[in-house]
DNA sequence: TATGAATGAGATTTCATTCAT
DNA sequence: AATGAATGAAATCTCATTCAT
């Protein structure tokens, strides 16, 4: 009727329907996130979905990649702005570490897409993982021609750190169960949230470096 | 009569459909598996599975704790045999590496526990777990009295290990597809499988020793 | 936009779906019901009873509360209308006989239920219940204290008159096979359908009576 | 291996067998009955009933019979004893009851065969019934020669009888439940169990009557 | 006489998707 | 742009029955 303060409502609409999307595919899987259970949390009706973006597929593809294109601008944005090469493989691995802080669905949805084999990845997706890890290999690479770095496979670098953070961010209530079991041997001195992405920065740096600043 | 022969047969079919089911859900995770499909690929009929084991969820425990249990057997098995924390924490990685390898439904069943909370992940498994991360702490316990390691979180530690290792060796297929897009950068030299655990091994060590050894 | 002629589709196919519940329910019982059957003889599709009513026992429940309504609402209905205790206990014997003939679902429900202890009698229709022993327990109630009545506990009257209408009404095929057997004897005077009612008030008034009319 | 005195095993077994079905057919009719909780209750494998007495359709007319059987021969052991029309039919209604009593499984039983029409009933069940209903045929017949009785269709007596007390005796569960909402006023005078038969024959025995004893 | 194992057929329930409005 | 209603296909689970021993 109006329409001129209606503007919007179908971008909005999206809007909500990919939050509850990357939410409850994050919670579930892909198998097991239902539509119905999408559609009650944006708070539209199930036909809307598939008006609006289409089957599950292609809601879950819309899903990865509002996660995946957020990651890579992120990083990306601040990789150039140190010089040395240990100043930027620290920052790295903060800004990763901060970046699955600001968006808590992107670990398990990763995890499973490698558990899964990558089968449902988008080539979306793939550009933007192969972006980020093109940003470590550089890293690495200058690394190792200052005479810093040892030379490590970037790939396997890049698993390393996002293995840690996603892992570890992910793992806390498999953590606290094991506690439970095994009390303070196993998490004697329980790393303090937040200084996580030290700790695994110090551990990446140790890794990589010649010198190890110990 | 006799019944030598078919002493176990009960025991073999159960023995097929863990096998089947510990494939599938690997695959497929839990609500990707189809009772189905594990029991086609099983040789019985869907009944059976109900008949001897129960429902999909006692399967899936039953199938996780085989896997968990198997892998903490082995591990806990070389665990004492050497005495330098360093070459303990080295023999660690390889032989958890070697378990991924014989066991390549591993990583993929860990990783979507992960990535789902562990809400399903059975006590029994969580113990298995809470072994082998006992292992480990007291490997960087000794090390450290020995002034060889640092003080690690162990279970941070787990983790980076872990991550390291399944997402490098579950992750060949999303590699190969990133590499097609971007190229030799990412992959200038690929890792050869089989030496992976060591360069991994020799990553940890750096990570953690206050005098690495390059 | 219109809408008008659309207004109940929901609820017209929700009716013509616990009328084939009631039928079904009545022929086989819970147990030997099936949705199938409920489907097609609604002329919907299986998915369409989930929809709108829910599983096997809740659409149970609805369509025992449907019936239990209605014959709780005819009987109060016809309560209040006459003076004498006399007129009205004759009164409830017919209206529950003609409620029975109206609904010859009715019988084998109840009857059922009664079987099975009343387990899955749910709430609303237990109360619907307790509303016609009610009724009935002040018509006895009036009668004793105008010195009609003997004192005869409510709830075994109502057995009694129910028992005789139901059994009498459902018990049809069952007559007719023991008359095949024993013949005449059995049913010398075949009690012709319609005074059916008649007569089972006359027993009752005379049981209850202190001063029979005969 | 002895055998001598394994002589009676296989009756035995049929015994438990009957035993657990008439109980669980008692309690959940044909179709909610299983065969698994037959067999277990019974104490023998499935298999095992199979092999004694048939399918399930076998099992269950086997156990109905034994229950009519009884029904049957009770009252007919004691049908002939006394002299007066009144005191046969009162002794009629005791008789019923005490079976009943000492066989809680009838109830339900009966009750669910008239609520499918008797569909079931094998033919040594309706001759049962007919026997029985053939000797309060009787009763009335000489009663009304003698002057006491009004003629009463036995079938429609029959009922009644079977009817109040099946379905007092069974419905003390949903009775207790109906007392829960309307309190006292529905069971003010709350019949005591075993005065419960005197009741009913006392109503009885005036509903039939001319000149009533009150 | 009795049983553990196995199964075919079928029951209930779920779910992604479409249609009419 | 959005929805309530409906559904086909398929998934999980059950159960009476049989077979080999």
């Amino acid at each position: 009727m109006d329409g001129s303060r209606e503007k919007g409502r179908g971008q909005r609409t999206i809007f909500h329907i990919l939050q509850a999307a990357v939410e409850t595919f994050s919670e579930s899987g892909f198998d097991g996130a239902r539509m119905d259970a999408i559609a009650r949390r944006a708070g539209v009706n199930k036909a809307t979905i598939y008006y609006h973006i289409g089957d599950k597929t292609a809601l879950y593809t819309a899903a990865m990649h509002r996660i995946s294109g957020q990651t890579y601008k992120i990083i990306a944005g601040k990789a150039g702005e140190l010089a040395s090469p240990e100043e930027r493989l620290a920052m790295f691995v903060h800004t990763f570490a901060e970046t699955v802080d600001a968006n808590p669905r992107m670990g398990p949805m990763m995890l499973r897409e490698v558990a899964g084999g990558g089968q449902r990845l988008p080539g979306a997706v793939i550009e933007d993982i192969a972006g980020i890890v093109g940003l470590l290999a550089q890293i690495i690479d200058d690394g190792h021609k200052a005479g810093a770095f040892r030379r490590v496979p970037p790939f396997m670098l890049y698993m390393m750190i996002v293995g840690s953070v996603l892992l570890y961010k992910t793992s806390a209530p498999v953590r606290q169960r094991v506690s439970e079991e095994y009390g303070t041997l196993v998490d004697g001195q329980e790393v303090v949230s937040g200084t996580v992405a030290q700790e695994i920065a110090r551990l990446i740096l140790n890794a990589v470096s010649i010198q190890p600043r110990v």
